[in-house]
DNA sequence: AGTGATGATTCGTG
DNA sequence: CACGAATCATCACT
């Protein structure tokens, strides 16, 4: 009889054990994004002795909203994220695929937690009858069964903790891919390159397009305006930097917008003959297909 | 592998 | 907050 309490005790101990260890990088990087995300730590307290590891494990399954209230999925690592790569929601296929892959971890999540406790359950009723077979040979104090149950518990428990331990995990992981995906960089198409170059140098003088300028760039060539606003940040640097080197840049786009001006202005003759071609801008620069407030026409 | 080009990020400043 | 400047990280070509 009393043979199977033990092993039964003896497995779960092995279990238990196995389970228990915890990365020392891991936690440092969870002790730091509690840190970043500013949660309060004393906020879940946990009963028995409050265990800090296992507080920071549920307040960050909470942050990355894993274990917080249902929908949403993970609203708030989301958001975080979305505020990293620009807040805009041109990012909107690598947002919903990180959501996706979230929701995913929390399901597995949810259902191995219930399936612990589900354990946990069967295992106390199990232990339990095992002792009131026992009582039938020796007295059994209530003391006793309550201690019995409180070590399954906590066994239970740091397996709960090891579960909460390879989600953390995981999040981690997921997080780090999205940011380094996010990090990761195409050139811009030569299409893209040209119309970018082609307002830089007919606006040479002034290459600072307004937001809606920018807007437009940004429509046109595919990107992002806060791409608009790098690229013409590195573009206005590169130049100063070494005017020399991009003078045949310069040129040879000066020459292109000429051509297209040219272009324009027989196609305006040939719709209005009777208006004398005007003459086209005599400066470094040639006429440029950009109205005065440096919107594109 | 080495190297220049280039897009993104970070930090200081007005 | 937009910008300049420096820097990082990757691409693209040799």
């Amino acid at each position: 009889m009393l043979i199977p309490l033990c092993f039964a005790l003896c497995s779960l101990r092995k279990h238990a054990l196995n389970c228990h260890r915890m990365k020392p990088a891991l936690f440092s990087v969870l002790c730091e994004i509690k840190e970043k995300t500013g949660l309060s730590i004393r906020g879940a307290q946990e009963e028995d002795p409050p265990d800090p590891q296992l507080m920071r494990l549920d307040n960050m399954l909470l942050a990355e909203g894993v274990s917080g209230p249902e929908k949403g999925g993970g609203s708030a690592a989301a958001a975080a994220a979305a505020a990293a790569s620009g807040g805009s929601s041109d990012n909107s296929i690598e947002h919903s695929d990180y959501r996706a892959k979230l929701t995913q971890i929390r399901q597995i999540y949810h259902t191995e937690l219930e399936k612990y406790e589900q354990a946990c359950n069967e295992f106390t009723t199990h232990v339990m009858n095992l002792l009131r077979e026992q009582s039938r040979t020796r007295p059994i104090s209530p003391k006793e069964i309550e201690r019995m149950v409180g070590i399954i518990h906590r066994k239970f428990s740091s397996i709960q903790m090891q579960l909460k331990q390879s989600t953390c995990e995981a999040v981690m992981i997921l997080r780090s891919r999205f940011l380094d995906a996010r990090r990761k960089r195409r050139n811009f198409s030569k299409q893209a390159t040209e119309i970018l170059n082609e307002y830089f140098y007919s606006h040479l003088s002034n290459p600072y397009p307004s937001e809606e300028a920018k807007e437009e760039l940004a429509k046109k060539c595919s990107i992002t305006v806060s791409q608009v606003s790098n690229w013409f940040g590195n573009k206005r640097i590169r130049y100063k930097k070494n005017i020399g080197k991009f003078q045949e840049e310069a040129n040879l786009y000066a020459a292109k917008t000429a051509v297209t001006a040219a272009h324009a202005v027989a196609a305006a003759v040939q719709n209005n003959q009777t208006n004398s071609p005007t003459t086209p801008n005599s400066g470094g620069y040639p006429p440029s297909c950009y109205q005065s407030d440096g919107r594109l026409q």
